[in-house]
DNA sequence: TATCATGGTGAAAGCGATTTCAATGACAGG
DNA sequence: CCTGTCATTGAAATCGCTTTCACCATGATA
């Protein structure tokens, strides 16, 4: 492998004109153009890895997600790397699958490996999360989840949830159930019930709370779930879902139930699911900004990263959100 | 920081001792006790940095994709990430959007950037992919497409295409039509195309070549290949399509154009889609086994980085499918 | 003429590990 | 007692780059 020496000696001069060269020091025109040249004839590039243990830092980005095999996270994650793409970093991407301790297992890993950064798509943030957020030594911004304190990028799921609620309270006949997530999930669980709630609340409707099952954001446990409460209660007309997956799961239960293609809009969710608007005409659902979300949150990591000394770029960003089918 | 001259300050002996104590050396109990000690005590860790300009090892994979969000890509990305946590080597993703030379652009940077290995999900194969491939300078190994003398990981497109033709040719009254991929795309644009084409005509069948169209991956260009094809021949009963994101655009230009929920089967598709899946009841189409070959590939990847010399776990795998629905 | 900035320059000191190398002491066999 | 083996050890050399520092011209300023 050349090394900026071999370089340095084919254009006679020292390897720190070199390394000036490269990063925009003092450098006469002909110097440069000599550099330049040996540079080309040898095809040397520069090993990250010395510049890395150099310079202490690796232009990567640590990016923590729940689920890499779900629609939104996967948006999430193509917004983080466009732009990471664009302004020069890499992304090391840690998959937890959904299990929080192994989110705290990787926030400790990329501490101690090289990031200069870390996003973190947030699901479950427990007082664990919370210290080792605080005590992280890299820019570390959440998306998904506000929390006090840490810079993040999220929805406002009460808001959403409560206007989809109070606009859908008027149009259904029969009960409403409702399919959520764990509450441990503040943003997609509590947040999107409670909002929802309310917002029928507001409307002059009500959410029977024996009438609320649990899922776990997969289509089988809204399945399972929408099974369940058909059978609980007949008078069950409609269900919403705290995601389109599960909605998307409650649609089939609802299918096998009383028939298909019966044209009425039976449930709703969360995240204006491609799929589901192509195959079903579009269930009431919000639809968030995904891929802007992940655009945002690199943005202002990346900000505080290149800008000048001082000035962070950190703080907390609500996005908008829009209903749709409703 | 902490460093290991410190933690051996600490210990009373060399650091490299403590070197030889982390790589498993030669050292005695006792020393290997008070290290460890040492280690516990100042909170120790080995600057993954300096080791791999020192090793000349990263620990880091490069993986390529054409779209992080597409359901077929992301599994295979979750199954990669699987084994490359549990074999302790972490992910650096790069993410094409589908643009073949971004994808060499990538090949290129992780080139000269610290990565041990790449995978590569492909699916354009130009000659000058060829060259990238051949030239790589550590191990790469290709999921999705087969090619000669490249380690890859795949599916037998043509031969699945075939079955699900065959298969299908005699359930259709009216015309079949098909939406295809660009045939640079060898796997899911040539070989589904042709093996669908063959196993129509071996079950007495044909498609009209008129009827056949392109989309691009997403389900809008099934939508709007599949208006077409309705509008230009009435009696087109069924489109079969190269992925089930298209046939799922397919289905919708279907419900507009004939009224929904006519419950006979009218698309067929590739990838087994679960929203696909449980919003229709299932249409014809191909069940491979996404993360199973991002993780077969992975293993395979390891195995010679890990391996003893000499013995290159590279080789190509072909891994089965399975009709679904027909 | 003396004094200063100022653009340019290379030698050399790290960054924090791993690894070679020669040296040591202990111990078995002859 | 001498020698060979073997487990252990630390000093020192790298790995390939960035960055400080001392120093030189050169031209401007006083």
């Amino acid at each position: 492998m050349v090394k900026m020496k071999d370089v340095a000696e084919l254009a006679g001069v020292s390897s720190a004109a070199v390394s000036r060269y490269l990063n925009g020091g003092y450098i006469s025109a002909d110097k440069a153009e000599r550099i330049k040249k040996a540079i080309e004839l040898t095809g040397y590039v520069r090993s990250s890895q010395a510049r890395a243990l150099r310079t202490g830092s690796t232009k990567l980005i640590g990016v923590i997600v729940p689920k890499i095999n779900s629609e939104s996270v996967s948006r999430i994650t193509a917004g983080i790397g466009q732009v990471l793409g664009r302004r020069g970093y890499q992304m090391l991407l840690a998959n937890t699958d959904n299990a929080a301790d192994r989110e705290l297992e990787y926030l400790d890993l990329f501490q101690n490996h090289p990031v200069d950064g870390i996003v973190l798509v947030a699901t479950m943030i427990t007082d664990e999360h919370r210290r080792a957020i605080e005590s992280c030594r890299v820019p570390i911004v959440l998306i998904g989840q506000h929390v006090e304190g840490a810079a993040c990028v999220y929805h406002d799921d009460y808001e959403a949830a409560f206007e989809l609620g109070h606009a859908l309270a008027g149009r259904v006949d029969g009960k409403i159930a409702y399919i959520g997530v764990t509450d441990e999930d503040r943003a997609a669980g509590f947040d999107r019930r409670r909002g929802f709630e309310a917002g029928l609340r507001a409307a002059g409707a009500v959410l029977d709370p024996s009438l609320i099952r649990q899922g776990s954001f997969t289509l089988d446990s809204g399945y399972r779930a929408a099974r369940e409460l058909l059978s609980v209660d007949p008078d069950v007309s409609f269900i919403a879902c705290a995601t389109d997956t599960m909605a998307a799961g409650a649609l089939r239960a609802f299918d096998e139930a009383r028939g298909m293609g019966e044209g009425v809009r039976r449930v709703s969710g969360f995240g204006d699911n491609a799929f589901l608007r192509a195959l079903t005409g579009g269930i009431p659902t919000v639809h968030y900004g995904y891929l802007t979300s992940g655009v945002e949150a690199t943005n202002m990591l990346l900000n505080t990263l290149d800008g000048e000394e001082g000035e962070s770029g950190l703080k907390t960003l609500k996005l908008g959100h829009q209903l749709m089918n409703v």
